[in-house]
RNA sequence: GGCCCCGUCGUCUAGUGGCCUAGGACGCAGCCCUCUCAAGGCUGAGAUCGCGGGUUCGAAUCCCGCCGGGGCUACCA
């Protein structure tokens, strides 16, 4: 194959819950070097795990990845020269695969039980050997059994390939046991259909997690057997990894369901950012990235080896800075959503206020509730009684806007002879009924002028 | 257990034998600004470069051993 061929990369996650990060970071990855490479960005659906597998998981998959705006050029949904782009679909290709493989003497039916297979695990464990399977099954099946899987007869030998974060790596095939291919539900296992599909969809590179290094000798063995051509090269990155040091798993950890970040209100361009950040750098201090200039920078020699912890302080940072390279007008259709209760105006008003407060978007909420919950009317003492009424006078006939309000307010604190401090708190605290809010001319302007005048002779009504 | 990958401030990282009295970012602390909270400005603390041996005039950088973490070792992907 001509180094000036355009590249094909791939992911394929399993639809067997929400989309994860790590899906996310692995297409952010593939999207980054087949736009550089001007290749093609296929998405192919993993789906042959009976047990877990979901319809409506895929589409979370979609709706994840689209939001990110890593948009694939071939998939289930839209097609393409190798279809189909879902596993489940691709079953006969499988068992024809396979059958060719028992017909080639490279592959053999299986039909030891699990009970068995845990007996030969044991056994070994016992033995303190490195466990590989028997062979019972090639060398002496059982009789009278019908059930069976299928199991590739590995070859062994030393087994290379190059991986372009990690350069040259080698295996020792003769101490991988041969594996199962096809499962005794007749789907095939990923170990399986991954390289078929690869091979068959003309992959040329594959970039994935670290969790597969392990299992790149299983499937070049597979390729070379079944008489494929070799992806070229291989680009395993490094994992993501929870607070506690693991791979981020969807089973222990929530958190990394991706749907949830735009539910907080992260922006999607901030968390490409930050997840191309983890992992790889540009070797220069440049922290913000637009995703064209991630695609003018990238290289897979500058990516980690180690694996990184997910560090939600710095993603909230870099979507503060998202948020405050926001103009008016794009944080506020984008706050939007979060706060269905405020008006168009009220919102256009409260994003200047708003836009150095927020590292989510869904924050908003907690500065803006109080226009549509009404407070709990606080208990106020003497002292501050006469300064609510001073605010009441000071605001009421002027323009309904928080630059007059602030101007009227001044004047008041002025003549009231304390300090802002005292005079503003309260008023805070009666109009919201917590301890923080936007700038008090703000709290104020936002809400309606007579709800706002409403609230705070309420309090002082509340003392007679 | 076996195989593989990895190991620099709390976290993400720069660093490829002398430019390192180890740099940056997030976070943290203090100060300034200030009606609260932020944002912003300034200042600062924070890493015996996992440990122990080598090699070298000189090692975070090379070699060996150990320790630690992670991944794979499934009829999950």
């Amino acid at each position: 194959m001509a180094v000036s061929d355009p590249v094909r990369v791939r992911i394929a996650p399993s639809p067997t819950g929400f989309a994860h990060l790590g899906t996310a970071s692995t297409a952010l990855y593939n999207v980054l070097f087949a736009r550089q490479r001007g290749g093609t960005f296929t998405l192919r659906i993993d789906d042959t795990d009976m047990e877990r597998n979901r319809p409506e998981y895929e589409q979370l998959i979609y709706e994840s990845l689209r939001w990110l705006g890593l948009d694939w050029d071939e998939g289930p949904d839209k097609g393409g020269p190798y279809e189909p782009y879902r596993q489940s679909e691709r079953l006969d290709t499988y068992r024809e695969e396979a059958a060719r493989l028992i017909k080639d003497g490279r592959a053999y039916r299986c039909y030891c039980t699990t009970e068995e297979l845990e007996a030969e695990r044991k056994q070994a464990q016992l033995e303190k050997r490195a466990y590989k399977y028997s062979r019972r099954c090639l060398n002496n099946p059982p009789e009278g059994r019908t059930v069976f899987a299928v199991r590739f007869k590995v070859p062994g030998g030393d087994i290379k390939f190059r991986d372009m974060v990690r350069g040259e790596m080698h295996f020792d095939g003769d101490l991988i046991g041969d594996f199962i291919i096809i499962k005794s539900d007749t789907y095939p296992t990923y170990q399986f259909a991954s390289p078929v599909d690869d091979a068959l969809m003309k992959m040329t590179h594959v970039i994935r997690g670290e969790e597969h290094l392990s299992n790149t000798p299983y499937q070049l063995m597979l390729i070379d057997a079944l008489g494929y051509e070799r992806p070229e090269a291989y680009a395993h990155m490094p994992l993501i990894l929870a607070q506690d040091g693991s791979k981020l798993s969807k089973r222990k950890h929530p958190e990394s369901n991706l749907a949830l970040f735009r539910e907080q209100g992260y922006m999607p361009e901030a968390l490409i950012n930050y997840l191309a950040l983890l992992g790889w750098n540009p070797g220069t201090e440049q922290e913000i990235f637009t995703i064209e200039q991630l695609v003018g920078a990238f290289t897979f020699e500058r990516v980690q080896h180690a694996g990184a912890r997910f560090d939600w302080e710095k993603l909230n940072w870099i979507n503060g800075e998202y948020i405050r390279a926001l103009s008016d007008e794009e944080l506020a259709r984008r706050i939007k959503p979060f706060v269905p209760q405020v008006d168009e105006s009220t919102l256009q008003r409260a994003v200047p206020a708003l836009k150095t407060r927020l590292h989510k978007l869904a924050q908003a909420v907690d500065y803006l509730d109080y226009l549509w919950t009404d407070p709990h009317p606080p208990a106020i003492d003497g002292e501050v009684a006469p300064r609510v009424g001073m605010a009441i006078e000071a605001v009421q006939h002027v323009e309904w806007e928080p630059e007059p309000i602030e101007a009227a307010l001044e004047k008041a604190v002025a003549e009231s002879g304390v300090g802002k401090g005292k005079f503003y708190n309260p008023l805070r605290d009666i109009l919201t009924g917590k301890r923080v809010s936007l700038p008090i001319h703000f709290t104020i302007a936002l809400l309606p002028k007579d709800v706002a005048l409403f609230r705070l002779q309420r309090a002082i009504n509340a003392r007679d």
